[in-house]
DNA sequence: TTTT
DNA sequence: TTTT
């Protein structure tokens, strides 16, 4: 009923930006959290936190998120599932924003930089990619269980239009 | 650096109150969350949450929380991982709740109720329960890689120690 | 940068529904927040905080919400301000909401209830109302240097045109 | 019932460190906090609210934050009233924080910096400081009906106990 | 000026 | 698998 999230952390990496068969474009990436307190060996821990944001803001967001770099993010938690090939249910957990802030610039993290970063796919080139390789799916997900959604709804696309 | 979370949706099911070895109350429970938008088939579908609370709220949480009751949850993402026992590394998401309202009593809320709910080891009385049995981990979890969690500090104690 | 609050509580007052002159549908409504912990004297205040909502959440906040019934309502701090009379400048704090959540509904809320809350001047009608009267701006203003805003942003209306 | 406030904004000032009689620190700041539209000008407005933090983080505000510096700040919205000397109703709303993150440090902030920056009166050191020049009340603040307040709790205190 |  |  209500689902509301704001986070500060640091990209674990760079985003990878990727485009659905109908070519939306959709960022993934994972923001370093640190926790407010010291475990047991007075180590500060970080949650690692997956992160999905859709059309312009993952365009954006690739063009202006790098690894390392802090940010805040605005949005709502979602909890997708699917059963894995060995007939387990997986639970994957990820912030869809709907707001990023950019807190540091290129100039002020100084860090070495490349240029736009994109996922390995690129923009959708369609092609059968076969089954070989990673395919990309968010979460750690293997199986075609786990099809993109649009901005949490979930589309309709079959395994061979997977740009990936 | 930042870590905040709200939430308002009804309990899928009454809350699990367990306590450490160290006598820690903690109790468990799931909030359905309805999404702000339907699905392609037109439907509206909500996102299940994990909510774990502490010591004094979780008390207060398993005498008044019940199973379809609406409530607001204040809290922190907390991303914990463990290694099953396929080794496999196993994601699990929860809200670590410091705040709680319950937008339904007893009577607003016209459903079957019993008394309070406790889990089902109750308050810790030791007694070697061996391996058998469901051990009531949290978020799916099967194997004793996963033990309770001090505030989300890890606390060390062997699987002989719980309560479950 | 980063503009959110979320809020639970009940209203003191039927909200009250007026029209710009651009036909544009404006709620406000003053919600008690109550303090989570006591003062000296033992007692629970509340923080009493203005909400505006605009267009269709204004007419369904209008037609749902009454006096006492408990909304949880997001959205961003406004602080406007504008010199009195007296040549005083007046600051004037109100939540610009984007989400209101019906936490209560006619039923069971068991309390005395009309029909639908409409502001003074309803529907805007025009008319040249002099200066008399309560002309309804929020927050106390007593002066037109606080005309009304569209979502925050200022709309050029002169004194005559306002529908109260 | 539920009172939650996040901002990222820039401090439009130097933070305010002062004392209460009871030796509590207490820091004020107002954050300018971009609104995320133009207006009609086609400019970008800031709301700029006003900060309070007591103790610990207060003192720790004092020291790391400066005027220009990026904040975000969690915390609660808390509406004051007093009746100022003309018998008008005065409203001050303001945000209690409870945590702020400082998202520049001095060196990737490139502006002139001073030292730590200290309230006009400083450490409580008593003195009859009479009535007259600025008492230092948050908000606009010029009467003795707004004492300081712990915590957001009253304290009881006479204008001659108040250090500015 | 305030709600349960 | 992880950021400063």
């Amino acid at each position: 009923m209500l689902n509301r999230v704001i986070l500060i952390g640091r990209l674990t990496r760079d985003p990878e930006l990727r485009y659905t068969p109908a070519g939306v474009a959709v960022t993934q990436f994972t923001l370093a959290v640190d926790r407010p307190f010291s475990n047991q060996g007075g180590q500060r821990e970080a949650d690692f936190i997956p992160v999905v944001t859709w059309r312009q803001l993952a365009e954006t967001c690739a063009n202006y998120l790098r690894k390392g770099r802090l940010a805040a993010v605005e949005g709502r938690i979602q909890v997708r599932n699917y059963d894995n090939n060995e007939g387990r249910r997986v639970y994957v957990t990820e912030i869809i924003a709907d707001n990023v802030r950019f807190l540091e610039s290129a100039n002020s993290a100084n860090r070495e930089e490349g240029g736009p970063a994109t996922g390995g796919g690129g923009n959708y080139g369609g092609g059968g990619s076969g089954n070989g390789g990673n395919r990309g799916n968010f979460g750690g997900a293997r199986d075609n269980q786990d099809p993109f959604q649009d901005d949490g709804r979930p589309i309709d696309i079959s395994d061979d239009d997977l740009p990936f």
